[in-house]
Formats: structure tokens, sequence, C-alpha cells
DNA sequence: ATCCAGGATCTCC
DNA sequence: GGAGATCATGGA
């Protein structure tokens, strides 16, 4: 990947499997929005790291702005995964496999976000049935509240110290619902020590997963998802609602069956990359409902 | 109006 | 250890 930097604006001329829109609107983050979507040139406005960060992709270039080279090399080529390789990943994923390689097909520009692991907790716990625009809302409402503004339009996700003082009533008032205690039985067990959102802190993912099944809220699915999309463990592999309905349509022959089965599956045929095959899984489910309508 | 959503928990058996 | 109800909120 070659890239330069011309005032506050950092260009990449060359990559592979990267398509803005793909990479945001695939479900596994909340804090983006789509500027416009032409045929020339794909816009899309990003809030992360307490920054805005604007992406610009036309069919020779990727503009990155405002942004310099340090931020470039400090925090968003970490967030977008860009040192890695999704061809190979593409390519074992698709070896004996007609329904991965759809799912791939229809968008082979999809990469796993680096995010920061506290708001992916949060924003998990959030998500719990509930609708991706609504997890938008909320998420947007709690960074209005309780976070930095950044921009006249643009509140960073709040920090730890900066959701001390947020009350059920307060969090209610964000729409968060039946979930406002989960995240702040999150916010008091992080506080204390009792969940550590530490990479290093642990020298199994098993074991940073039995840490945050501690918080009440935080179940398999939401767990998995803060391993997956925070702590780049990318051999979990969450399984939703849509998930398991793509899974059983094409890989139990129609036949429902248990988490358990589904999760061995995942294991057995997408090993280490497991992670990777859900999301191209899920974004080719949720793009196609009506193959699940019974 | 009724149902359901990137689930988890509680209750009951 | 599995099945069913419940949890806010809002869109279809």
């Amino acid at each position: 990947m070659k890239y330069e930097t011309i005032d506050d604006i950092v260009i990449v001329r060359e990559w592979n499997s990267f398509e803005i829109d793909q990479i945001l609107e695939c479900g596994q983050c909340f804090r983006f929005e789509k500027i416009e979507t032409d045929n020339d040139v794909k816009t899309y406005e990003i809030i992360a790291f307490e920054r805005v960060l604007n992406v610009r992709q036309y069919a020779d270039r990727i503009e990155f702005s405002p942004c310099n080279k340090q931020d470039f090399e400090n925090i968003w080529i970490d967030y977008f995964d860009l040192k890695r390789d999704y061809e190979i990943i593409k390519n074992v994923l698709y070896e004996n496999d007609i329904v991965m390689r759809d799912a791939i097909e229809f968008a082979r520009g999809i990469r796993i976000l680096n995010q920061d692991i506290f708001e992916v907790l949060i924003s998990f716990i959030i998500s719990q049935n509930n609708r991706i625009p609504q997890i938008k809302k909320v998420i947007k409402n709690i960074s209005m509240k309780y976070g930095s503004k950044i921009t006249d339009n643009a509140y960073a996700f709040p920090t730890l110290t900066q959701f001390e003082k947020a009350t059920d009533a307060g969090l209610r008032e964000c729409k968060t619902g039946f979930r406002s205690k989960y995240i702040l039985d999150a916010l008091e067990k992080v506080d204390s020590g009792q969940v550590i959102l530490d990479k290093n802190a642990f020298s199994t993912a098993d074991e940073i997963k039995e840490n945050l099944l501690q918080i009440k809220g935080v179940g398999n699915k939401v767990a998995d998802c803060v391993l997956l999309f925070g702590f780049s463990r990318h051999e979990y592999f969450p399984t939703d609602v849509w998930i398991k309905r793509i899974m059983t349509k094409f890989y139990f022959n129609n036949k429902e069956t248990s988490q358990d089965n589904i999760q061995k599956l995942a294991n057995s045929r997408f090993g280490e990359y497991a992670g990777f095959a859900q999301q191209y899984l899920f974004n080719y489910a949720i793009q196609f409902p009506e193959l699940f309508k019974n």
C-alpha cells in the first residue's frame, strides 16, 4: 500500500480489498454517516478515537481527511486493518464453499475494523434486541450527552471518566431502554477493574470472554462481538439471528439446529478466519432478508 | 394494531 | 439444561 500526504489529506493510491461503503455498512460499526455515493466517489464521515475522519474513495485513490501522517500511521492503518492481506483470507474461505464464495463476491471490499474496545462493549450491549438504525441513534445520543464535542455536529464516544455522571434516567433519555442497567453494570465493573479491557491482560481469548461474561447484559453473542471487533480475536464467530438463519439454510439443509452445532461447524470450517467469514455471511444475509422468510 | 429487532435474563419445569 | 415470557423503543 502506497500513500502520500498533501496538506491535511492522506492519499492512498494502491490497495486491495477496501470498499468504504461495504466496510462501514456491513454492521460492525455504528458511528458513520454516508455523505454521498455516486459513480465517481463514495464519501463517508467516521467518528472514532476522538476524531472525525472523512473518507473519499475514488476509482484510483482514497482520500482520508483531515488527517496527518502521524494519525494515519498511529491510528487509521490499524483501525482499517490495512496491513492485513484479505486476498489470502478470501482465498482460504473460498475453498470448497460455494456459500462463502457468493457471500464474499457480494462484498469483496469488507474489512474487519479494529475498534476501541470500550466503545465496542457499550455499543454491542445496546445492540441486543435492537435494529441497526436505532442502535446508531442511541449511540449518537449517548455521545452528545456525555462525550466531548469534536466539531459543530460531531461528538466523540464518551470515555469511562465522562460516563461517571451517567445515571439510569440519563441513559434512558438516550433511548437505551431496558439496556440502561446493563450499561451501568458494565461501567461499574470496568471502573472497578473487575472487567479488564486490555488486549494484553489475559493469555487466552477464552479468559477474556469469561471476564466479559461477568457483566450483566453481556451474553455469548455480545462477548463474541467484543472479542472480534474490539480485541481483534478473528477466530470468534458471533452468532446472532441472521447468522443462525443463513447457517441453518445453507449449512444445515434448512433444518433447525443448536447454537453449539453452528459454532462447531464454523470452527471446523472457517477456523482462524471464522470472524471474517461471519462478517461476509452477516452482510450477505441482511441484504437479502427475503431469502429467509418462510 | 400487532409484530419484531446483530439478546440476555429470569422463571419454571 | 431447554422452553417461554419479558425487557424499551420505534418502524413496518
